[in-house]
RNA sequence: GGCCCCAUCGUCUAAUGGUCAGGACAUCACUCUUUCAAGGUGAAGAUACGGGUUCGAUUCCCGUUGGGGCUACCA
């Protein structure tokens, strides 16, 4: 890499950040982290009417918990306005761009005439055409017109770096419009004079994109600015394999963390959509990531978004060993959730709740949920547990639960061992196996049929919680 | 409709002009086990179709089909 790496994303604020986004970031950002480069954040609210502060904040949260971090910006395309207008005098003082008065009702009515008859529309070029006399009259009536460019006769190849050339022909090129005929630029030609501006050497962003890329060549020429290089990004399309949009639901970040996500699974796994080491691995920290990425390993073709793949990741990371690391991150999950736990819930009783926890748990959410039964008295007796193990014979089960007790409220010690140890002896003077003794109290003492190991939950919960509810569990089911 | 992009198990993907087309998620068995997970073992499952080029193509080329994107005074 001869030039030293600028790259940027340049999303629009207009709703909630999604997983698209997050991605193109996430690509742009590994590869300036690669090549020692420069990762810029520009905000492109040139659409007044759609942007909005909240979704620009949002989309800087968003990419901060995913640590997504930048070097530059946020800049605001709409604080940049004067800056763009010096370049569009020069677009029409050279001819490359002429102003346009038709009425967005006479364009609605060509386009919807050229629908009907199959025709592509383009525009036709009609106010290329006008006389100074024409122009003279429109502004005295007090049109304010519009500014397009003028596309040339011909074709344009660019170079992608995924896809190698692609081509069109001009006749398929609109004469776009560069400047609304309020004053404000349009996306495709501020995105230029931006790009030029802030030196970006590659454009990372997603093959939507693809089709204004010509337009956005043409500019370049049209100033005799150098090209930079393009890297047109496979889509991330939802269970029907359509476009991710609003209609998929759950596909903000701020859903994905409100869910129990964590940001580290979040970002391998959005990662491996698009892009692959080669080989078989797929579990890569950041550092990893930042050595393998490459521009020349991302796909051609589009992702479906697998959910149950991202849950299995997740997962993984919540089962790594670091207990610090998930405390922290369930601490902090708490916080974004604003969820307040008990006071008497220590830090060093969730350090030795949540690895138990975890384990079996595929989000923080679930954790939250696994943790019930040790935060609150007001259990909820799992009913078709309470049918399996209790039911059946609900005497016989009771004497059990009545004599397991008593032996735990005569132990010196209580622990995991010594309560382990105090039901072993029990089934054995009693002959009878373990699990006619263990689930029921597994589910006195929860209200659960699953979790962890019954004797790390006795534990966890502590003699007192446990004989009282042994004893409330024998009440509950007698009704 | 026009233009563009794309095509390996259901999904994410690996690989090569000659391979038993590999892995992961999901699924199903079995195993481990006090439950649930996790783990282990195994099963099933793909090169869209048709033509070329070639001794040989899943790989290169063309077409078909299919999917997707764009087609705004949105970005």
């Amino acid at each position: 890499m001869d030039k030293k790496v600028r790259v940027r994303i340049a999303p629009s604020p207009t709703g909630a950040i999604h997983v698209g986004l997050a991605r193109s970031a996430l690509y742009n950002y590994l590869f300036a982290r690669k090549h020692g480069g420069t990762f810029i954040l520009r905000i492109e609210d040139t659409d007044a009417a759609r942007s909005t502060t909240e979704s620009a904040d949002a989309i800087i949260k968003g990419l901060g918990w995913l640590g997504i971090t930048f070097d530059e910006g946020p800049y605001y395309q709409s604080r940049r306005m004067d800056i763009y207008k010096q370049y569009v005098d020069k677009l029409i003082k050279t001819g490359h761009a002429y102003h346009c008065y038709c009425t967005p009702e006479r364009l609605a009515e060509e386009r919807k005439k050229a629908e009907a008859e199959k025709r592509a529309w383009r525009y036709d070029k009609w106010c290329l055409h006008l006389t100074p006399d024409e122009k003279a009259s429109f502004e005295a009536q007090g049109v304010k017109p519009a500014i397009r460019l003028l596309i040339p006769e011909g074709q344009t190849t660019f170079h992608d770096l995924i896809h190698g050339d692609i081509t069109r022909e001009h006749k398929d090129v609109d004469d776009f419009v560069a400047v609304r005929s309020n004053g404000i630029p349009t996306y495709n030609f501020v995105v230029v004079i931006d790009d030029y501006l802030m030196e970006m050497t590659h454009i990372l962003r997603a093959v939507e994109h693809i089709s204004n890329t010509f337009k956005q060549v043409l500019l370049y020429k049209a100033f005799g600015w150098d090209i930079p290089e393009f890297a047109h990004l496979p889509l991330i399309l939802g269970e029907d394999k359509k476009k991710l949009s609003k209609r998929h639901g759950a596909m903000s970040l701020e859903e994905f963390r409100k869910l129990g996500y964590l940001p580290d699974a979040m970002v391998n796994f959005l990662a491996l959509l698009g892009w692959s080491p080669g080989g078989d691995k797929e579990i890569m920290s950041r550092a990893e990531l930042v050595d393998l990425f490459s521009i020349e390993r991302i796909n051609t073709s589009n992702a479906v978004f697998d959910m149950q793949k991202l849950e299995w990741m997740n997962g993984e990371y919540l089962r790594a060993p670091d207990t610090e690391k998930l405390l922290s991150a369930f601490q902090e999950w708490l916080q974004s959730q604003a969820i307040t736990l008990p006071s008497e819930c220590s830090a060093d009783f969730l350090s030795k709740a949540l690895p138990l926890i975890a384990e079996r748990s595929r989000t923080l959410a679930e954790v939250y949920d696994s943790l019930f039964p040790y935060l609150s008295e007001d259990l909820v007796y799992d009913e078709k547990g309470v049918e399996k193990h209790f039911r059946k014979d609900p005497d016989a089960v009771k004497e059990r639960l009545r004599l397991y007790r008593e032996r735990l409220v005569a132990l010196s010690e209580f622990n995991k061992e010594t309560t382990e140890e105090a039901l072993r002896q029990l089934i054995e003077e009693l002959g009878i196996k373990a699990g006619l003794l263990i689930h029921p109290v597994r589910l006195a003492v929860t209200g659960r049929t699953v979790g962890p190991p019954l004797f790390d939950c006795l534990e966890l919960l502590g003699r007192d919680r446990v004989l009282a509810r042994l004893e409330v569990f024998g009440d509950y089911v007698e009704e």
